[in-house]
DNA sequence: CATGAATGAGAGTTCATTCAT
DNA sequence: CATGAATGAACTCTCATTCAT
């Protein structure tokens, strides 16, 4: 009984910690982080201010977790959809599908996401960021590795290299789609970069 | 005389306004633009606060100058190293390396750089700006469009999306030099990033 | 009890309010609006600065509402104690008796009031306070007209220069009282200026 | 020799000076103490600022500087003037007409003098200005009491506070006149005045 | 648990004053 | 004498954080 007790005491508890994420997602967006006021926050919660300091210790501290938040949901379901995948090339597709699709989705969090991590400044997040950013990159890199091997890829091709600009370039695109800066639908640019990345690294000239 | 004594008057002017950007791009790009304090700037650059004020009128105009000064050179050294080259390939590679050595040399800018320019916070920079960023793509994308009517590089590809995708896989390849996330050499990142790039887009399979 | 409830929160904010106006109009008055500090009207309320910020936006708004205040208070009790008089002579003797009682049970805001509205700065005022200014000079005016008709008061005189001279000569009797410089009770001053004035208007030469 | 050297930079030094009272009544006059910044004025002095501060040790020297200067010549001269009347009525005409031209010719002092000496803030200025302003109300107060003797005006009026009276009963015109509130002539308003006032204080009732 | 009034440290900015030239 | 660049104290205003209710 006791432990249904704490249950129901979590539920509520991770119920307000979601709106309040929501909610700082959105105006972290808007704003940036200094930007930003806690009483815009817990206005857009629909919470008083004093209550976000029952949840989150700190401005800070629901930064950390708005933006782990997101990230992690980016990483798994991009995961997901990797090893979903049967081939080398399918795989990679998924990659840039899911993270297009993701951003479409996640519009506040990946403005958020993108400011910090483009950010050389990503040295005030701690070590938990940069290994979670690290950890994607190198999901590409074993697939790409895996691709080498199986020899659909070329293997004079550094795969860590490869991993992280494949990584970038699927930034820029979003970061263009986010700005409005393309005209193409979100599988034409899907189909552009996958065609361009393809013939830059498959094994027999495209 | 007095030309030349209104020239030495300028003389230091100049001198103190470079000084303050300078000591502004190392703070800037350390804290971001909000966590930066005029207090600082001052310090780093060896004045009191009240001084920096005689010389700029906010401190969102030290950024902004900060921003442009760099923004500027990066622009003129690019277009000067590009306009040299001979063929598609040279310019593209000049691209890219005349900008891997300028990050290399002006880490503080880049720094400042990447986060105003991934954020899409972009908006809050003026049209200025706006016009800055994209007068760079578009001199790739002259350079890929001659690339296409000459029949170096296919014909399929769209020439502007393609221009702001090689931009941003070479801010990517920065950005992680800058991290000290590469341990090749800035010829080698130069030679990885072109050979994929140029596989990608040539029109004879590579 | 939700109606009981916002009306005591209601109080609490009307009586901070008033707090914060009565310790700013004894810092105006003896600092003026420029020498006066946000700081010490804080504290002279007992309360933190930050504190005096949720109530008023700005220094400048506590200013004007401070002077509106005590003016609103100071029209009404005038043109209460004039209208309950029966005689034009008695109105005018009203005019002077409470403004010296209202000076003398109100000397912050008085000095305040003093300050402000015999500076040519009085254009920074907004109309509102032009208006009021000007209110009270025309409910003397309409007095003084009526004498006229009633012919107790000289027809060649100007009543609405008329108006304002009274006006000065009451301003001009309670800034002697406030600054120390008169001996006379307030009675007796009251009746020297009713007595000098009633001579000069009168049309049966006293 | 010695001595008219001494002369010349003494002349040098009183034309510097006037200069910058002039320019600082100007200013003053538009922007108050507090409004007014030292550079305004050395601007207004055509001088720079360092300059200013050779002729006055601060801001607050050159304030009472100015307002000495004004005060002192609008003293002289309205005692030139009353001396120069022949009889009671004619002095207090003078003291009037004097003043109401003075203030015509002196906008800016005016407008420093009047925000500054209705001001219980006062206190502020030293027991030398409380001196002069005393001084004025004086002269008045020895005009009346000799017309008190000479049986043109009523004894029954306290000529201390009769003076102080008159001051401020010719001061709200001015103020009238200098804010453009008074349609009437100078003169008008003059013979209006006096008429007034003279009903007000005759011993034969006008 | 939830609230929001209260706090006060700290930010950007101004300007009287100084002093080397 | 004249200058005006440099200074830094002081000001207004903001906002993360706390705590009594």
């Amino acid at each position: 009984m006791p432990v249904l007790k704490k249950t129901k005491q979590e539920l509520v508890s991770e119920f307000r910690c979601r709106e309040i994420l929501e909610a700082a997602c959105k105006v972290f967006a808007r704003k940036g982080f200094s930007g930003a006021t806690v009483d815009e926050i817990a206005e857009a919660a629909g919470l008083a201010k004093g209550t976000v300091y029952l949840y989150f210790r700190s401005k800070r501290e629901i930064y950390l977790a708005a933006l782990k938040r997101g990230f992690t949901g980016l990483i798994d379901e991009t995961r997901r959809n990797m090893e979903a995948a049967p081939t080398t090339a399918a795989k990679l597709k998924a990659f840039i599908t899911t993270r297009l699709r993701y951003a479409e989705e996640n519009r506040d969090f990946v403005a958020i996401y993108h400011a910090e991590f483009s950010n050389v400044g990503m040295a005030y997040l701690g070590k938990e960021f940069r290994h979670l950013y690290l950890q994607q990159a190198r999901a590409l890199e074993a697939v790409l590795r895996e691709g080498c091997e199986q020899g659909c890829i070329r293997r004079s091709l550094p795969a860590g290299a490869l991993g992280l600009v494949v990584y970038e370039m699927t930034r820029g695109l979003i970061m263009q789609r986010l700005l409005g800066w393309s005209r193409a639908t979100s599988d034409e640019d899907t189909e552009f970069l996958f065609d361009l990345l393809w013939k830059g690294v498959s094994a027999d000239g495209g």
